[in-house]
DNA sequence: ATCGGGGATCACGCAGCGTCAGGGTCAAGG
DNA sequence: CCTTGACCCTGACGCTGCGTGATCCCCGAT
């Protein structure tokens, strides 16, 4: 019979630790003194070995109270499922870890940037004629709107908005590549982030977010940036999620 | 100027979002109605998106705050950090999974398992023979207790001890070859787990912790076992750490 | 005037404890 | 016997980032 502190010195937890696992009932003390003092046999012991295991996996608190508790639980069920909870979080950090790289490097580059350029890296030829065509298509009064409003922002901010559209380039090719079906959650959410990307620039309405979606069809310059050569198709798909997005959340 | 819901459908995030944000200070509005409606303004979305684009980096709500407000801060050291702390949470979502793989591969190894052996896949001689050099060691008493003590395990808890003795194991042999100091923070921590391993089937006191170690010095099946061929002095180095972990901890 | 669709302000809830605050208990030494 | 000092207890708030009501006010359209 032991203390809490013995415990939790010898299991390598706090004292705080085994009240709290006392008080949501996923380990009780085996016996308690009438000074009210809590303590702990063999088999609180070992039971808090087996909680402990399952939280080193990550195992939420709920969870192991169910394993331990439940006779019938299938443990092979419960650690496959929990494997993929953990494989799919990695997936996320990492998609984290390449979008911070991605705005890392474009902070180290243009740590010299003098003026915000959304189009850095492109040639100011190609950049002008972008420019005219994007006159022609929405207007010169919209586009003149765009670039002022781009002009307040700072080069971290630029810097961020461009990784964040190479994330969203990329996840967009993903999901085509993955077949999914544009009007799918996952599409949709993209193209919120998407549409959220747009605004730093412009505050399209329904109607000039799906005219966006046809620009990147139409305009080859924006099907090569937009989509490998290895992906024909995915302005389309692209457009068609726009249109989606426009329709239901615009 | 748009209202909550305006700004947040644009965006992508709930109102409840917006209020929080303005009542921690992260984003207020424009203006406020005298009906006390909150109103935002170009200036206020723009932040929005600035912070929306770090919360998806998994920033915290208080980090986005620093680096929209401090001019003097620095991004690129932020994201550095950021992207540090990520790729450490991707290693030891790593470590679970291995974990997990091997209590998985226990589980259906052993699904028609019929009696509770800590040490499967050991032939029946060599078990019976650790068992007569554990008795002259410790005593028959001692390990009598043990082992009616490991046959109140299941096979999922034998299953979990396994795998996480498999896993205790990997982070010593890591720790030996980084070369660390047995009395180091991490090693204690590989040490504590070890210690909680043990008492799966046993509860040493101090002395026969320290005695424990010894015996995978001096056994050369614990030597075999404990460590790679590779890696000579490895066992010196648990049981050093043993014998600290003893003094501080038991 | 009414009605539907907002808007607002509390305020609890969740996960897993950390961290006081305020107050008994126990073993050992003066 | 009394005093320490080390431990024990029970609240109860704090942290993160909102979700989810509950309750009440407001605005434009019919």
């Amino acid at each position: 019979m032991r203390t809490v502190r013995q415990v939790a010195r010898a299991a390598g937890i706090s004292v705080r630790t085994l009240h709290h696992y006392d008080a949501i009932g996923l380990l009780k003390p085996g016996h308690i003194g009438i000074n009210g003092y809590r303590y702990y046999g063999r088999e609180e012991l070992l039971r808090l070995q087996q909680i402990l295991f399952y939280r080193e996996l990550g195992v939420p608190l709920a969870g192991i109270a169910a394993v331990l508790d439940d006779p019938a639980f299938d443990p092979l069920a419960a650690l496959r499922e929990h494997r993929a909870v953990l494989e799919s979080r990695i997936g996320h950090y990492r998609t984290l870890i390449r979008t911070i790289d991605r705005t890392i490097a474009s902070l180290e580059k243009d740590e010299d940037m003098n003026d915000n350029d959304y189009y850095t890296g492109v040639a100011p030829e190609t950049r002008d004629r972008w420019q005219r065509e994007a006159e022609e298509f929405w207007g010169k009064d919209a586009v003149a709107a765009a670039q002022a409003k781009a002009r307040t922002f700072n080069k971290e901010q630029v810097a961020a908005i461009q990784a964040e559209m190479e994330a969203i380039r990329a996840d967009f090719q993903r999901l085509f590549r993955e077949g999914a079906d544009p009007a799918s959650d996952a599409v949709q959410a993209v193209t919120g982030r998407h549409y959220r990307w747009v605004s730093h620039s412009w505050t399209p309405d329904a109607a000039a977010f799906r005219g966006l979606g046809r620009y990147y069809v139409e305009n080859p310059e924006f099907r090569g940036t937009y989509n490998d050569d290895e992906l024909p198709g995915c302005p389309e798909f692209i457009a068609a999620a726009m249109a989606v997005y426009a329709d239901r959340s615009l």
